[in-house]
RNA sequence: GCCGCCGUGGUGGAAUUGGUAGACACGUUGGACUUAAAAUCCAAUGGGCCUUAAAAGCCCGUGCCGGUUCGAUCCCGGCCGGCGGUACCA
């Protein structure tokens, strides 16, 4: 008895890998091409890796094992984003250590990687919680700080009470956190901040020599967010206010300036008490007292009805000298711009509304509209009108050279300037948690000092209490021991920093350490670095589209300027792998009453009555789907996995009973990498169904060993007893370039498909060369290793270790032999790929009406081809109907006649 | 609202980017093997028309409507639907 069993073949051989360290990458060769293929690194969660980690890591471990085969010298490396909340939170919960749980799942995840397969090297292992890789997390803060790059402030954080932490703005969503859904406030604190914006130009410019998909970048242009427009400086009307003021204002539309009818600050701006007029004072303090208790999430909500108090100020508008009420509105952001607006109700939607609802003046400025309507907000198309003074007129201009215009005069006046903003704002970069990177920071005298580098690591206090203060004091503030330490240089007390960095800072660079692992000198050996940067492709979540990536690039542009790094981008390709969703899953609707309801997808109450169906309960009827019999509609889709839905996938479950080959090549083969994807376990039992096919390619099932139509390929002494026909060759040499071209293209799914129809054909030979079936299992290799690896040893010891069998010579650095992992990749041979004959199809009129075969050397001849695609009977008939007007040949393609 | 991506059989998806739409796989149906099941193998499988039946043939068909072309899943214009991101950003 000898079936396909991977669970027996399958450790056998990660096994062997780990053992030989077959994939390690050697220090000193540097010589060879290079590759770096790597993967976004997880967060090694207690739940285990989900069906989704795969995905990318299975393509991006094709790869490298493709690359190897093809002699480069190939960097496939794995590590852990182990700090963070989840391992904090347990903590508190259980007073477990936060490294205690961090290192049990990460053993729990390098096991399940293993399990399936990959090729990583296991020597390069990082992990972001290792004092030995946050020596240089904190190393690299330092650098930012001596750049200018890092600063203190007090600014209005997230705060949230639940979690006793503040928050990223990005980790708020709907005034809620992302992690629990707890309500967060605004509260002033102390934090760390990064300096971010002053590489927003960068960040933004840089993006366009990226290969990257362009949905991302452009997320990340909007996220950079750059407007250009002028800042305009109104003065306050003299004795409106009880000094002298004035406001400034971003606007991108300097050329609507003398449509301006009324000014709006936000109502957190310093000047709003200043001027405010005495019989106004307690109207926009309740107002601002209101909006000061508004979340992000109230503030939207109101977004259609716009609300808004007078101050009793009135400034003046530069240009025209008219006196304009100013207001304060929510609907003015205090951090973007300069906190405050001019209102051109004519040409902005939302001054428009304002100005309706308050009975604020609307002047046409740009014609081209009816503002008495709507605002009229094209900038293109429009030309100024009732827009001059004395001086300057923009009357019959187009509004980009409107803008031109008047931006030069206000800046003749000294009255404004062009100016460019950003949406993007500095990085909040301090958490007030203990499971993170501690700052290498000291406080003296109340003011911050770095510490020096020689002091690196800066390891986090052993504590077991990690539960925050109500404060928001940071529970690393508890360990007295360690906060009360001295000034190194002059020996005052000082007081340690006690926030820690957030989780995204061990992620920014540690594509950098992979390269030097153990190197003591910097976060990377320069000349490493040289050889193996920039990261050649570069796989993961879209949900990184933004933040990480982001993050990331700014680090590395800073590495850049100060020499540690010679690549001014850290990931020139970048492929983001679809979302795996849950099975197919038919859902239909009772009402109160009982009764079956149509799917309706706009308005599906809560109050209805869910039902889960089955595939064999449900037909289809039009472009939807109805209850077996009925006209009742149900809804028909995928879910995103989750647990609370209970149509999680756990690898560990398909490993087990189909294999990690099994499994590798289901997630390849469920469509393009890209691609969002429902899974399906009828279809990982497909290609378990293709890999046991390949087994029984070389096997005999009953008899155990390799089965005769390949044993009679070969004599006793290992030599072979026929040789390969002309079809097998033309099978074999195509299916290489199939799937060589397809690995290269990513396209991986009908590379699979591919090996597929080698396979069917090849169980129909009654001989079985040996010198067919060895590339064959090369080309298999990437995808399902183990099988490949098993039967590759099966053929080596049936044909002689010396000779391969093949033409295709073994090249790789490792010389035992007992692996596939390091033999040359098989290229194909054109001259075998031609047919003796080449098919035509013949069309008349456009449609298809028989197919002529050709032998191949006369397949070019016009006339010849021509002639037998007349003479097809299915073809003759349609050409009698009338006289051809035009022959179309397309050589070995296609031929039209055109009838009339 | 804005930005980006995507609509192909019962299902996942192919189609050398303008040249035989539906490769490969799942599912379904029928058959073989088996005491039986599993496994395996063979055949059919987009919808319809014609025909006693088969072969052959014909019509329709890539979200919808129109255009360019000898020829359109592919290019252009206009709609509809789905997914993701983002949102008072001045």
């Amino acid at each position: 008895m000898s079936e396909y069993k991977p669970a027996d073949i399958e450790p056998k051989w990660q096994e062997y890998w780990l053992n030989n360290k077959t994939f390690r990458t050697d220090h000193n060769d540097r010589e060879r091409p290079k590759f770096y293929v790597l993967d976004m690194f997880p967060y090694p969660s207690s739940a285990g890796l989900h069906v989704g980690h795969p995905e990318g890591y299975t393509a991006t471990d094709i790869l490298a094992r493709y690359k190897r085969m093809n002699g480069y010298n190939v960097l496939h490396p794995i590590g852990w984003d182990a700090f963070g909340l989840p391992a904090e939170q347990y903590a508190i919960k259980t007073g477990t250590h936060p490294r205690d749980t961090t290192n049990q799942n990460i053993d729990g995840f390098r096991r399940q990687l293993q399990a399936l397969g990959f090729s990583y090297d296991w020597d390069r292992e990082v992990n972001t919680t290792d004092p030995a890789y946050y020596r240089w997390t904190q190393w690299i803060f330092l650098k930012l700080y001596e750049q200018g790059l890092a600063y203190e402030a007090s600014v209005p954080v997230n705060w949230c009470p639940e979690l006793g932490t503040v928050l990223a703005n990005e980790e708020v969503i709907d005034g809620k956190s992302e992690v629990g859904g707890f309500p967060v406030e605004r509260k002033p604190m102390r934090q760390w901040m990064l300096k971010i914006t002053a590489y927003a130009d960068r960040l933004l410019d840089d993006l366009n020599d990226l290969d990257w998909p362009e949905s991302i970048k452009e997320m990340q242009r909007n996220w950079i967010g750059k407007s250009e427009g002028a800042n305009v400086i109104f003065p306050m009307k003299a004795g409106t206010s009880s000094v002298e003021e004035s406001i400034e204002v971003f606007t991108t539309r300097p050329d609507t300036l003398f449509g301006a009818t009324y000014m709006v600050l936000a109502p957190e701006h310093p000047l709003v008490n200043r001027i405010t007029t005495g019989e106004q004072k307690s109207a926009i303090a309740s107002y601002r007292n209101t909006a000061a208790k508004k979340s992000d999430l109230d503030r939207t909500d109101l977004n259609k009805d716009k609300t808004g108090v007078f101050t009793g100020a009135y400034a003046i508008n530069p240009v025209n000298k008219e006196e304009i009420p100013v207001w304060i509105a929510d609907y003015v952001m205090m951090s973007y711009g300069t906190g405050a607006i001019m209102a051109v109700p004519g040409h902005d939607e939302r001054d428009w509304e304002f100005a309706r609802k308050y009975d604020l003046p609307i002047i046409e400025v740009v014609k081209g509209g009816d503002v008495t309507k709507e605002a009229y907000v094209d900038s293109e198309e429009g030309v100024c009108v009732n827009s001059a003074n004395d001086e300057v007129s923009l009357n019959d201009l187009p509004v980009p050279k409107a803008k031109k215009v008047i931006t030069k005069w206000l800046e003749e006046k000294d009255c404004g300037t062009h100016a460019v903003t950003y949406k993007l704002r500095d990085w909040l970069f301090s958490r007030q948690r203990y499971w993170g990177e501690p700052f290498p920071v000291i406080h003296v005298d109340g003011k911050p000092k770095p510490l020096p580098e020689d002091h690196l690591p800066i390891t986090l206090p052993e504590m077991d209490d990690f539960q925050p203060t109500k404060t928001g004091e940071p529970p690393l503030a508890k360990a007295k021991d360690w906060v009360n330490t001295t000034d190194p240089d002059t020996g005052k007390p000082a007081v340690r920093e006690t926030n820690t960095m957030p989780q995204w800072a061990g992620s920014c660079w540690y594509y950098l350490r992979y390269i030097s692992p153990d190197y003591e000198q910097g976060p990377v050996d320069p000349e490493m670095e040289k050889y193996w940067m920039p990261v050649d492709l570069y796989v993961g979540g879209a949900e990184h589209a933004v933040l990480h990536l982001l993050y990331a690039r700014f680090w590395h542009k800073v590495l850049y300027d100060i020499g540690a790094v010679s690549t001014k981008e850290p990931f020139y390709r970048l492929v983001n792998q679809g979302m795996i969703l849950g099975e197919l899953e038919f859902t239909a609707f009772k009402d109160a009453a009982g009764e079956y309801v149509t799917a309706d997808r706009s308005g599906l109450s809560d109050e209805l009555e869910r039902i889960k169906l089955l595939e064999k309960d449900v037909e289809k009827r039009g472009d939807r789907f109805v209850i077996k019999g009925t006209d009742t509609v149900v809804d028909a889709r995928s879910f995103k996995m989750s647990k609370s839905r209970g149509n999680v996938i756990n690898p560990d479950d398909v490993v087990a009973q189909y294999g990690a080959d099994a499994l590798r090549l289901y997630e390849m083969f469920m469509g393009p990498l890209e691609q969002v994807k429902p899974w399906s376990m009828q279809g990982v039992e497909g290609v378990y169904r293709f890999l046991k096919r390949v087994w029984r390619l070389i096997m005999d099932e009953e008899f155990g060993g390799v089965n005769e139509a390949v044993a009679h390929s070969v004599n006793d002494d290992g030599s072979p007893a026929v040789q390969p026909d002309r079809a097998q060759l033309k099978l074999l040499h195509e299916t290489i370039k199939k799937v060589t071209a397809d690995i290269e293209g990513h396209r991986f799914n009908t590379a699979i498909s591919a090996l597929m129809i080698f396979t069917n054909e090849a169980m129909k030979w009654e001989v079985r060369p040996v010198s067919v079936l060895k590339p064959f299992l090369l080309i298999l290799s990437p995808f399902a290793p183990h099988l490949a690896e098993e039967l590759w040893a099966k053929l080596g010891a049936l044909s002689g270790k010396q000779a391969n069998g093949t033409d295709f010579p073994s090249n790789g650095p490792t010389e035992d032999g007992g692996t596939l992992a390091h033999e040359a990749w098989p290229k194909y041979e054109e001259a075998l790929l031609r047919a003796d004959s080449k098919t035509y199809a013949v069309q008349v009129n456009g449609k298809v009406r028989g197919q002529i075969e050709i032998p191949a050397d006369r397949s070019s001849e016009k006339d010849f081809v021509l002639d037998a695609a007349r003479n097809e009977p299915g073809v003759r008939r349609h050409l009698e109907k009338g006289n051809v007007v035009k022959e179309i040949f397309v050589p070995n393609r296609v031929i039209n006649f055109v009838v009339k």
